[in-house]
DNA sequence: ATGAAAGCGCTAACAT
DNA sequence: ATGTTAGCGCTTTCAT
């Protein structure tokens, strides 16, 4: 910077001044500093500049799986949210352990982000306490909190579990079944859609949980399993997209009509839902709106804006196609 | 940090120096000064920490989308490799586009990054420039080079396309196609196979390229347009395991036999192709592996080891299986 | 083994 | 509109 106040006949401050507030530099000037700095290829010094000014431009977001798109469809809008406002991200990946989540906040925090995302709302109360303590913004996603730590946006995982099963009934369904992976919000879905159903006069569904990541091959295993349990003619139930298209899948090599045999519900309306054979009803969530709501919101938070929400409910919708 | 060394009774080299070289303190005092730091609750400013020793503990990475498996699954292993060697990621993606890429580096290298990764070795020239003149680790990966900036840690593409090609004459269909999505390093799979087949005296295979990102409903679209244009009783070479599936998904609506019809072959081999109905055949790239080494490759360079070894092919196997 | 001094490259008051 | 001065919170010599 030195260098190229030099070359442009100035001091190093108005090259700082030129950078960062270029609006209080004469236009002459700041003409000839930029030319300098274009001949001299300078590349400002970040990390400098954030020691001084107190602001790194560093957001911090921790997902509990990158080759999740569940994840990575929110993370996605918010990451470009977030450039379009100036600030880069670090991530983090927790692999759902809230102790590796708690240690990665720790070490997250020691880089003086400005803010920082968690996925879900369910964190080691250590971790609390050291976000709270620190007063950091934070956005919780994917999930809604009667207690958030600041901003939460999500959508209830309650309500949306109590949805699949009164849609269940509305279908005429007399048989139902889950297959679940072991997070806790999927968890979540499947108590509300078994006590809605159980309320509704079903008997208790049967359940298939694994604790692996939800993939085609769990779902292919889920109505293995289900079907040498007996269960028939009914309606499954699914934690995701992935696991609906592996009982898709195994039905057809069983031979099984869908919906007729088995109908197939998923979660979350990924994209190639519309596009299975036969079309994947499921719960639509709108993860780009949702990525783009925890951007937005946490943005608002960091400029020093009053959280008159600091609960954002994006919602979901039941989609009905094909399979159920 | 003045605060902890008070408290410890010492001074704040000390602390420092507890953190950082813990050899390097007396056992006795540097219990003090851990007791301190717990008391106190200190976070390390790691900001401060890097201007001071010029090692920001950060490394970029650049991939063209984060919802897409194929790149987020080389990604995975990579963060992880670098995070157990104490280096935090800042992500950015490019969406394809060099132009964008270029601005990206740019503005990252300001973080002061102690290494980069990029996928791919299209670079915009640029680009090249200003990271040659960095003179910063960079390990490009998922391509190989015949220059790369620094190291190199991929597969041949063109050999990949010419190993389908091998494949398909092997496996004695007559009547071949290709399904693709537009990106350089598909595309180029996409003449290497076309290439390879002509020398094997095939005519020259029906090409259908998306610009948009692979996806169940562009496989889908994409037989359909083939068998509009006459394709029949062939195989299908994807750019994609997703493409290939959504070709499986179309030729079931159809009612057409897999792979006695119509048969089918992607690409990387995701966790999802095993367990497809029929399973499918597809070209397996280790993914873990490709993100293990690029870390590993990185790492020796920042740690100022010679680069013995610029270029490392991970190598690519094609895996039979019942589609094709 | 510990401390004192100097400074990393920049920004933010405060002058002029 | 521009420059001067004083740090930001740490790490690194260098001395003791």
């Amino acid at each position: 910077m030195e260098m190229v106040a030099r070359l442009a006949g100035v001091s190093q401050v108005s090259v700082s001044r030129a950078l960062n507030h270029p609006d209080k530099v004469a236009p002459e000037t700041l003409a000839r500093i930029q030319e300098a700095i274009r001949a001299t290829g300078y590349v400002p010094n970040l990390v400098a500049g954030a020691l001084a000014s107190r602001r790194s431009g560093i957001i911090a977001a921790l997902i509990p799986s990158i080759t999740n798109l569940t994840y990575s469809s929110f993370l996605r809008p918010f990451i470009e949210a977030t450039r379009l406002a100036g600030y880069q991200v670090i991530l983090a990946e927790t692999g759902f352990s809230p102790d590796d989540e708690q240690i990665m906040v720790q070490s997250l925090l020691s880089r003086q982000p400005e803010g920082m995302l968690l996925t879900g709302v369910h964190h080691s109360s250590e971790c609390r306490r050291m976000l709270l303590g620190s007063g950091l913004p934070v956005v919780e996603v994917w999930d809604e909190s009667e207690t958030p730590i600041d901003v939460c946006v999500g959508f209830s995982h309650w309500e949306a579990g109590r949805a699949v099963a009164r849609y269940v009934q509305k279908k005429g369904y007399t048989r139902a079944a889950v297959i679940t992976a072991g997070d806790m919000r999927a968890l979540r879905r499947k108590d509300a859609f078994a006590a809605e159903l159980t309320s509704l006069g079903y008997p208790s569904p049967p359940v298939v949980s694994f604790d692996t990541p939800a993939s085609i091959a769990n779902g292919r295993d889920g109505l293995k399993q289900l079907l040498e349990n007996g269960f028939s003619n009914g309606v499954i139930s699914c934690s995701s997209d992935l696991l609906a298209h592996g009982v898709m899948i195994e039905a057809q090599a069983r031979g099984l009509t869908i919906p007729g045999e088995i109908a197939v519900i998923g979660f979350s309306d990924q994209d190639f839902a519309a596009h299975t054979f036969p079309s994947l009803s499921t719960i639509r969530v709108d993860r780009l709106s949702l990525g783009r709501r925890a951007a937005e919101a946490l943005l608002a938070r960091i400029a020093g804006k009053p959280a008159e929400t600091r609960r954002v409910d994006v919602g979901f919708e039941m989609i009905e196609r094909e399979s159920a």
